[in-house]
DNA sequence: AATGCGTGCGCAAACGTTTGCGCAGACTGA
DNA sequence: TCAGTCTGCGCAAACGTTTGCGCACGCATT
């Protein structure tokens, strides 16, 4: 392009990025000779040149959660506002092979989002070591790295007192036993509150964090005694909740009249007819901003101390649990 | 790294290639140097130099339909798999803007497989231009560019032959009205077969390609008086046939008594007990691989003609069509 | 007319690899 | 012992930018 326009690379790059030190005719004319050959700078070059590639990872959870699908599609909406890509580094529930973190080494990545799975003490150090900026969404971190979620505590006590306040009395959890952080908040929200009005968990059962295993659950419920049956089931994410929904109606159990329902997370499938289900929605939006602005700031200044972000869920009440 | 052990660059990239020109003695200690202080070498210079990046563009669809989280996992699995990465170009249902496009060209990918959305038709000669490879899975291609789908035509035709067979007689149908190239072949596929067996299209409504309007379209067959109400459905993809389950099932109509209903796609939650959806299974694993191998051949080779390739779906008989 | 300053651009090093080529030294065969 | 062949490694150009510095020219100030 340089030897095209007949002028020196640093005038083409100067007058690409409206340096003022360039003339308004030779910019003009440069603008004018790119356009018409639809030149683009090498960003790999620029990244070489100039340490900072524009490129964000994204290391995504399950298939079986949505939630990892919307975050996706936010975050992919943000960053073409914001002018930079996604180098998808991971996807799925399985743990970030050594060899996969090393890509956030090797593309020189400007920071990472992770908002599943946990990378290996090992690879995180090496991230530390090559200032590469880690943010955790809905996790919290392990040894360092920022993270923003959801208060995730707060949103599982909402939900109890919402319960409580709808007169019920037997509680069932549906959690999972691969205890993220974020499950194991939002289970101690939920029984701390119950345990401030006097009430306790009648039965508690692992959901798998999937739909198969909140449906499971569901049937399981369903065949319970009626005695020791619970009347209200907080499901610790949406995908498990609608399990247990479906569970529940294929048993014939009426929600909300016979057991009321509510999940977390705020899905936008919660929001079905078929499901209606009561959820504390995340703010995944401004989570993935926050997230995108810790990186940012972290990559101008990589000395900045991590930040621990949380927000407030929102309570979104629908029939899943019933009338007060 | 080079200057660390002592030695010139070149000897550190062959030893790290296994090149036989370097001894064995050398080749362990720069292997063991580079294990002691994390080394590896940096992506974006070797893409400088040598041309190919292993990186590669996907451009996804709307985040109301799960079948592209399922591509997505699948094509992050198996490039883990295979050694490159996944650079993230567009995600929903939107036309791909200008510049988005020119990420491809900006961060020298060597190939980009797109399953949704059309690039411009100047993004797409930039792409031509540049030798850059693109491959449509699940989607024909326009000007140029190969293709990897299911058989859309052969889907169809057997879903009408399953709802004949099953004395099914009156046909709606749920289309998008943003016709694709794969819905329109999957409705001619039907429509064809049915028209041989001299039978019609009774209904035909549009879903959207989401949920949401396959339920809205579940719920106007329910209102529909007796006389006029089909006894067959067939809904272009999955997700549109949970949409028209629920919106029956919630109108107390009884599948597949009153209605049989079929999707297309293979979706993971198809096989959900409450929807148990008869459907035609695309064969995604393989679609990817072959879309990754047309990619490849096409980097090392650019003047490759464009391929072609149709693959039989797999038809899953389930409850939504009753039994014969 | 000499000095100083701002404007507009080129020069060249640097980023970290790859790759063709070249050049030693050791080994082989005559 | 001498030419020829291998083996093992270095040299240097190239990839396409960025960025600090320097230089020439025109202009305003003394």
């Amino acid at each position: 392009m340089s030897e095209l326009a007949g002028v020196a690379p640093s005038t083409v790059t100067r007058a690409l990025k409206g340096d003022t030190r360039i003339s308004k005719k030779m910019r003009d004319r440069i603008l004018g000779l790119a356009k018409e050959h639809g030149y683009m700078p090498n960003a790999l070059a620029r990244t070489l040149s100039s340490g900072k590639s524009g490129l964000y990872g994204l290391v995504l959870g399950s298939a079986e959660n949505p939630f990892y699908m919307e975050l996706l599609h936010e975050a992919t909406r943000q960053a073409e506002k914001l002018g930079f890509r996604l180098l998808i580094i991971h996807a799925g529930g399985g743990p970030i092979e050594d060899i996969t973190a090393q890509s956030l080494i090797q593309y020189q990545v400007d920071g990472c989002i992770i908002s599943s799975a946990i990378l290996s003490s090992r690879a995180a150090e090496i991230c530390a070591q090559n200032n590469v900026p880690l943010v955790m969404v809905n996790r919290v971190a392990l040894a360092h790295g920022c993270f923003v979620t959801c208060d995730n505590r707060a949103g599982g006590a909402e939900i109890a007192r919402l319960m409580i306040a709808r007169n019920r009395r037997r509680f069932g959890l549906i959690y999972t036993a691969s205890s993220s952080s974020t499950s194991r908040e939002r289970e101690e929200g939920f029984v701390s509150e119950l345990e401030q009005a006097g009430l306790e968990l009648t039965i508690r059962i692992d959901g798998h964090s999937n739909y198969d295993g909140g449906f499971a659950a569901g049937q399981q419920i369903a065949n319970l005694p009626l005695p020791e049956r619970p009347d209200a089931i907080f499901a610790l994410s949406d995908i498990m909740a609608m399990g247990v929904l479906d569970g529940l109606r294929l048993a014939s159990i009426n929600v909300p009249e016979d057991i009321a329902v509510a999940g977390f997370d705020g899905l936008a499938s919660s929001a079905r007819p078929i499901y209606n289900l009561t959820t504390i929605q995340q703010p995944l939006p401004l989570m993935i901003q926050r997230a995108f602005e810790l990186l940012k700031a972290r990559t101008l200044d990589p000395s900045l101390p991590d930040e621990l972000i949380a927000m407030r869920g929102k309570l979104i009440v629908r029939s899943s649990t019933g009338q007060a």
